[in-house]
DNA sequence: CTGAAAGCGCTTACAG
DNA sequence: CTGAAAGCGCTTACAG
C-alpha cells in the first residue's frame, strides 16, 4: 500500500512550511507572494510524490463538496436516463460529480433520496420532482441549497427550470395529424396534478380548436402511473370501439406510448391506416414498430447542458430570482402519421 | 438559513463535553460508561437541534466515505442501466451511495473515471470492465481498494467477480435452436478480447458439436463495437445470402441483436418461419419486433445484490483470495424461435 | 517573502 | 462516569 502523500510530505522534504505548500498547490504563491524558486521546487515534489489533495479535507474546510444531487422521476424510462448520462457528463467538465437517486414517481422517495443527499453535503440540486412535491423542493429552497427543476415544474413555486414549452410542442403534434386529414383525435396522458401534463393536455385542445374541431371529453384517456399498462389498454380498447371510433392517438409521454402500442398490435389495428400515431420523447419500440412512430422530441442535450450552466450559476450567489429556461423540441416524422400513404 | 447543528452546539446546550456527545450519538456510550441520564439529555438535546451528522468531517478523520464507484461499460445499454439502478438501491440499504460512470467501452474513459473515484476516496469499486483493462483494475488492487468486476473479467488477473457462467448459458441458447430443428445456424459477436464473449462463442461451438453438426466458421460474425449497426448489418446479410443461408440466428448481446433485428427487418425475413432467432438479454424492442425475441435473461438482481454484498465483505479484510459467483441465466421463450409454428 | 496558528466537525486513546 | 487533547488534511487571516 503506497500510502498518499499529503501536503505535510511535501512540506517535509522542501523543508518549508505546510501553508507555503498549500498556497502554491493552489497556485495562489502570487497573492501570498511565494518566491519562484521555492514554488518550483515545491511542485517537483509534488510530482514526485505524485501528490493528490484529499477532496475530503478540503470539503471539510470549505463547505463545498463539489457535488451536484441528481434525482430523476424513473430511471428506467430511457428519456431519463439518457439525460442523467448527459447530465453527468456536463458535471464533470465543469469539476463536479454527480450523486444520482430515482424517486420512481413516489415522493416519498424523492424526501429520502433529499435527504440523504443533503447529509452528504451535494453543494446543489438537479430534480425532476414527482407531483406534490412542492414542500420538499420549498425545503431545499430554505436550507440556502441552489436546486433547478428539469422537465417538470410547479406554478406556485418560483424556481430555476429547465424545460421545453409543452404547451407548443403539443400544439404542433397534433397539427401534424391535423394537417394529413385526422379529424377524431384521442390522447392518452398521466392522471397527475404536475402542469407539464396539463400544458400537453392544453395544446391538444388548442390545436383541435384552432382548426374548429369540438373537444370530446371522452377522447382524453388519463391513466394512473401506478397501474399504466391495465388503464392504458383498457383507455385505448375503448377509444378504439365502434361507436367512437377514434383515426389517430396522441400520447403524452414515451412510457404511456409503449402501453398504447401493445394494446394496438393486441387490437390488430392498421397504422397508419387506420389509425395515424404520435408521441412525446424517444424508445427504441418506436424504431420496431411496424409502422415507425413519429414523436416530439425534446433536445435532452441542451437540457443537460442549460441544467448543468443554470446550477452552477446559481452556486455562488444568493437571492437571485428564478429563471426559466425553455429549451428546443421539434417533430421527428415517421410512418405512424401516414405521411408516405398514397 | 437554518445553520446546520455540530456536536458542539449540543454539548454547549447540555453543558458536557463534545467527545461525551460524540460517545452518545454513535451509541458507544456503554463502552465509555457514559451516564443514563446525560445519555438521554443529549439525545433530547439532538432531536430539538435537529443535528445531522457532518459526513465530512467523519470521513476525514476515518479515512472512510461510505462511498462505492461503480463504472459500467455502457449506461445505454438497458442490461447496464437496470443493473446501475439495482446496485444503487442495495448500496443504499447498507448505508453506501454509489459515485457512477460509463466507459462507453473505452479503456481511457475508464481509467480517467477510476483516477476521479479515487481522488474522491471512494471506499471500493464495482466495474464492468472495458476490454484489455487488466492494468486499470490492478492498479486499483494495488492501491488497496476493493474491487468487483461484473459481466466482465480478466482470467489472467485473480479478482472478485460477479457474472453468470456464459459457456453454459450460449449452449443452451443454441442448444433450443437444435431442438426445434434447426441445422444452419449463425452467431453475431462482438470482436473482442473479453473471455465472456470467447465464452458465448464456445457455448455455441460446443452445442453444434454436441449436435454433431459441424462448425462453418463463416457463420460467425464479428463486429466492432465502433461501427456496430454497419458490421452487424453487412454480416447478417451475409449470412442470409442464398448460398449458404442460414435458418437461425443467435445474438451474443442486446445491442447486437438490435442492431440484426433492423436488417432483418429491411431485408423483409420472416421470423420465425425463416429464420429463428435468439439473443442475450432484455430489450425492450425485443418486445415489439413482429415475432416476439426469445433471450436468455441474466439474472440483474443477482448480479446487483451479490456484487454490493461481495464487495462489502471485502471492504475490512485484507489479503483474501478472490471470489468468482456465479448467477442464474435461463431462456426465456417467446415466438422467435418458432416453438408456436405449426 | 514565509510560517505559526486557528479552525472546519468529528473520533478516540488517555487521564482523572 | 466525564473531559482535555491530539489529530484527520487542508485553508487562510494574520504576524513577522
Amino acid at each position: 500500500m503506497k500510502k498518499k502523500s499529503s501536503l505535510k510530505d511535501i512540506a517535509k522534504k522542501v523543508g518549508v512550511s505546510i501553508a507555503t505548500v498549500s498556497y502554491v498547490m493552489n497556485n495562489k504563491e502570487k497573492e501570498a507572494r511565494v518566491g519562484e524558486d521555492v514554488a518550483a521546487r515545491i511542485r517537483k515534489a509534488a510530482l514526485q510524490l505524485d501528490y493528490k489533495p484529499n477532496f475530503i479535507a478540503k470539503s471539510l474546510k470549505s463547505g463545498k463538496t463539489n457535488t451536484i444531487g441528481l434525482i430523476v422521476a424513473d430511471i428506467s424510462n430511457p428519456f431519463f436516463s439518457t439525460l442523467a448520462r448527459i447530465i453527468e457528463d456536463e458535471a464533470r467538465k465543469h469539476g463536479y460529480i454527480v450523486l444520482f437517486g430515482s424517486s420512481d414517481e413516489k415522493t416519498e422517495n424523492l424526501q429520502s433520496l433529499i435527504e440523504v443527499f443533503i447529509n452528504r453535503q451535494v453543494d446543489a440540486f438537479i430534480i425532476a420532482p414527482t407531483a406534490d412535491a412542492e414542500s420538499q423542493i420549498k425545503f431545499i429552497q430554505e436550507a440556502q441549497i441552489p436546486v433547478v427543476l428539469i422537465d417538470r415544474y410547479f406554478p406556485n413555486l418560483p424556481t430555476d427550470v429547465v424545460r421545453i414549452d409543452n404547451e407548443v410542442a403539443a400544439f404542433n403534434a397534433v397539427r401534424h395529424l391535423l394537417a394529413l386529414g385526422r379529424k377524431k383525435i384521442g390522447m392518452v396522458a398521466y392522471k397527475t396534478t404536475l402542469p407539464h401534463m396539463k400544458a400537453r393536455i392544453d395544446g391538444y385542445k388548442k390545436a383541435l380548436k384552432n382548426a374548429g374541431i369540438r373537444l370530446n371529453a371522452s377522447h382524453i384517456v388519463k391513466a394512473d402511473y401506478q397501474q399504466l399498462t391495465k388503464e392504458v389498454g383498457d383507455g385505448v380498447a375503448k377509444l378504439l370501439r365502434n361507436s367512437e371510433k377514434i383515426d389517430a392517438l396522441f400520447f403524452a409521454t414515451n412510457t404511456l406510448a409503449v402501453a398504447g402500442l401493445k394494446k394496438i398490435v393486441e387490437l390488430n389495428i392498421k397504422v397508419p391506416e387506420d389509425l395515424a400515431i404520435v408521441s412525446f420523447d424517444e424508445s427504441e419500440a418506436f424504431d420496431f414498430f411496424y409502422s415507425p412512430i413519429t414523436y416530439m422530441r425534446q433536445s435532452m442535450k441542451d437540457i443537460g447542458k442549460e441544467s448543468v450552466a443554470l446550477v452552477i450559476k446559481k452556486l455562488g450567489k444568493k437571492l437571485n430570482k428564478s429563471e426559466t429556461i425553455i429549451v428546443d423540441a421539434h417533430l421527428v416524422q415517421r410512418d405512424s402519421c401516414g405521411i408516405n400513404l398514397p
